[in-house]
DNA sequence: AAATATAGACCGACCGTCGGTCAATGGCTA
DNA sequence: TAGCCATTGACCGACGGTCGGTCTATATTT
C-alpha cells in the first residue's frame, strides 16, 4: 500500500522529527508550514504529499511523543529495580519521571505560549487514553477485596493524570511559578488520599452511600 | 480614562455578546473576525478599535463567561435551599449545575471541534483560578480537626475541577460518548473518596508518611 | 450666536502571511 | 520506452491585523 510506504519512509520520519522540535519550541499555531519546509529543505508539495494537513502532522507528532512515553514508562515499570515496589511508590515513580521529563523537554517553562494549547490538550488526551491503563494496573495489587472499589481503577488513573497535568503544566494555561510549586507540594497528599481511599481503608458507609444510588 | 469608557460602552458589550455565541458554536479558530464584523454590521476598524487582537477578544469573552458562572454558583450556594446542605451534597450540587449548564450551552456535544481547545483550555484555567476557592470553602466544615488536611483544600478543589472538566468535556478532547458516560458513572465515587480522605477519617499513618517527607 | 478646534467612534481599502492546491517534471524500475 | 512515484514551486483564497482618513458631537474661541 502506498500510504504504508510513506509512513515508513525516511522523509516521513524526518518531517516528524523537525516538527517535534519546532512545535514545542515555537508553539503549534506559531509554527508555519513554511518554516518547517525551509528548515527541512523540501518543497511545499512534498510536505503535503506526506501530510494532507497541518492537523494531521500534529496528530502524527503527538502519536510519536506519546508512543515513546508509553514504552519508556512500561520499561521503567518492568525494570528490576521497580518491580517489587509498593503501588504508591510505583505511582510516585511514574509521576516524577513524567514531570521530570517534561521539564527537560521545555528549556523555558517561563515562556507561556497560548498558541500551543491545541497541541497540548490533544497530547494530554492521547496520553490519557494510552497510559491510563498502565497507571491503573499498578493500583490493582493495593486494592482491597471489594469489587466496588476496583471497578473504577481506570477512571481514577484518568482523573489523576488529567488533574495533575493540567494544573502543573504551563503549556495548557499560563500558571505562575508560585501556583505550580504550591500544587506540587500538595500532590503527594492528594494522591495518597485518593489511593488510600481506593485501597479499601474506608468503612462501609461510603460504599453503601454509593451503591444505594445506583 | 479612554479605555474604561470603551469597556463600558454598548459596542464593547455587543461585540462580546456576538463572540459568546459564535466562538462556542463554530469554534474559536474557525470563527473569523470578518464573520463577527459582518454579523454585527460594523467595520473592521471598529472591531480593532475595541479589541486590539483576536486573542484579547477571546480573553474578554472568557472573562465574561467565568464571571457569570462565578456569581451564579455563589448565589446558588447562598440560596435558602442549599444553605444547610452537607459539604458533599453542596459539592455535588455545584458540579451537576456546572455540567448541566454546559450541556445547555452546547447544542451539539457530538460535534468535536479541535479548533476550540485554545478557548476551552484558557476558560478552564480562568475557571479554576476564580471558582476553586468557592469550591474549597464548602469543604471546610466537613474537614476534621487536623490542620494538615485543611492545608490542601484549595489544591483539592483545583484538582477536582481540572480532572472532571477535562475528562467529561468534549471541548478539550474529542472523547467518545461511551468514555464520557463511563467517567460520569465513576465520578460520585471518586469525589466521595477524595472528600472522605480529606475529612480526616484516615488513620495517622497517612499523615505521618507525608509529614515525614517535608 | 456663529465660527472654529478637538476628540473619538467608525470606516474599509490594503498588507503580509497563512494553510492548502495542482499541473508539470525529474528520475527510477520493469 | 512506458509507467509510477517522489518532488517541485507557482499559485490561490482567506485570514488577522494596519492605517489613513471621515464624520459627528461637544468644547472653545471670537
Amino acid at each position: 500500500m502506498t500510504t504504508e510506504n510513506r509512513i515508513n519512509s525516511t522523509r516521513y520520519k524526518e518531517i516528524i522529527a523537525a516538527a517535534r522540535k519546532l512545535f514545542p519550541a515555537k508553539g503549534y499555531e506559531a509554527t508555519s508550514m513554511n518554516e518547517l519546509i525551509v528548515s527541512l529543505g523540501i518543497a511545499k508539495g512534498t510536505m503535503y504529499y506526506y501530510f494532507p494537513s497541518k492537523q494531521c502532522l500534529l496528530e502524527a507528532v503527538v502519536e510519536d511523543i506519546v508512543d515513546e512515553e508509553f514504552t519508556r514508562l512500561k520499561n521503567l515499570l518492568h525494570s528490576s529495580t521497580a518491580q517489587h515496589l509498593s503501588p504508591d511508590e510505583k505511582l510516585r515513580l511514574l509521576l516524577s519521571e513524567y514531570s521530570g521529563n517534561q521539564d527537560n523537554n521545555r528549556i523555558l517553562d517561563i515562556l507561556n505560549r497560548p498558541d500551543n494549547s491545541r497541541m497540548y490538550s490533544y497530547q494530554l488526551g492521547r496520553y490519557i487514553e494510552k497510559l491510563a491503563p498502565l497507571y491503573a494496573s499498578i493500583f490493582a495489587p493495593g486494592c482491597g477485596e471489594g469489587l466496588f472499589n476496583s471497578a473504577y481503577l481506570l477512571e481514577c488513573a484518568e482523573f489523576m493524570i488529567a488533574g495533575i497535568t493540567f494544573l502543573v503544566d504551563p503549556g495548557l494555561y499560563p500558571w505562575s511559578r508560585s501556583q505550580i510549586t504550591r500544587r506540587m507540594k500538595a500532590l503527594p497528599f492528594l494522591l495518597e488520599a485518593q489511593l488510600g481511599a481506593l485501597s479499601g481503608f474506608f468503612d462501609e458507609s461510603l460504599q453503601n452511600k454509593n451503591t444505594n444510588k445506583e
